[in-house]
DNA sequence: ATTATCTATAGATCTATAGATAATGC
DNA sequence: ATTATCTATAGATCTATAGATAATGC
């Protein structure tokens, strides 16, 4: 029997879970969830296959801590976009936010956006609750920011999702990103200036 | 044995290739290449398994053969950019047509969008091939657009990869926009007007 | 004659479980 | 005593092939 809901972990059970959830995000984020296997999840964590399922219940189980994980650290970026701030410099730092994101957890990047091409089979619950609420609410602040005159009038959402689209994109298409920039990095210095400098553009209040 | 490579294919062989080739695509851009299985190809093409390796080889030769299909047609909006043209129709021009892309061919944009995430191992040849000799051809262009003034200046490989995503992300992230902008389609009034918007602002010539 | 399809199945891989054994914490 | 790990394996699924049978085109 696997962890009684009752106790409280042990430090090999922390660990444990830690290594198999490092690992299960590797795989998971480039294979998807029926691409992915236990076999390379056990091999690359160090451990047995059976002692995978001692600590997850199944393929699944691992799958949905890390999407539930996942969900919670995504959002905070937008959560932290300020009211009381000023407009402008407040969605560029949320842009500034999620290029940061994206640069240091690429592999939750993919991971989030073939949970999405698939259709989000597990996801949508998180997507309804979580997400669609959050978006709401930023999305009418936006739009009063642009009421009062301090931004350029346009649709909320598609702003939002043009975010979402430009800083994701050097996560998710890295490896075509490297293909097409090769020297540096993946030209994150290049990227940043340029994404900003965009959104400088679009929301710069008309006159 | 298979196709001898000597002789045209029959009318059947075409029709069947092209029945194969239409269920892989929903198979392939959902799961990926480790996620598909020929079981539901085979299914979805109203077909037994073992008909569908009398057709192609393998599986593999199902994805190759897919991935070669789309490179070609993936990249025609961008060939037809023209040198001749007025600066800031063409790229508005290019624009539109991968935004009808994403539109009319969802399954083609995650197709590609999983092979990249998870790597490119089939794709990669071809970006080097195909994709990055034009990708340099047409930054090239764009650089005397803007020498010459007639367009903002700015990083073009940026510029480029901005409207890939852009536009590919109503395609690739279809089931999140569906959650946070349910009412019409995947609103792609909205988001046309919104794309075409915004280059025009990031393109626009200073002063 | 050639092309297309079907049944049966080999052999690999995959998730998950059973049950024995080892390691750890009082 | 409880927690963690290991070996062995059941049972499902998956790719691909062998070889017989049916359909089609001269």
């Amino acid at each position: 029997m696997p962890v009684s809901p009752a106790k409280k972990p042990s430090r090999i059970q922390i660990r444990n879970r830690r290594k198999i959830m490092e690992a299960a995000l590797d795989e998971f984020s480039q294979n998807g969830f029926r691409g992915a296997t236990l076999d390379r999840i056990a091999e690359a964590a160090g451990m047995s296959k059976p002692n995978l399922i001692y600590y997850f219940d199944s393929k699944e189980a691992i799958h949905v801590a890390l999407l539930n994980a996942l969900m919670t650290e995504w959002l905070d970026p937008l959560r932290e976009m300020n009211p009381e701030g000023e407009p402008m410099e407040e969605i560029l730092g949320y842009v500034r936010r999620k290029m940061e994101m994206s640069r240091q957890y690429p592999r939750e990047s993919r991971l989030f956006a073939t949970e999405i091409i698939q259709g989000a089979p597990r996801m949508l619950p998180h997507l309804q609750s979580d997400l669609k609420p959050l978006f709401d609410e930023k999305c009418a602040l936006i739009a009063g920011w642009m009421e009062s005159g301090k931004l350029a009038r346009q649709d909320p959402q598609q702003l939002i999702m043009s975010i979402w689209a430009l800083t994701q994109h050097f996560a998710d298409f890295d490896t075509q990103v490297r293909v097409l920039v090769p020297d540096e990095e993946p030209g994150w210095a290049a990227a940043n200036a340029h994404v900003e400098t965009v959104f400088r553009k679009i929301l710069a209040p008309e006159g």
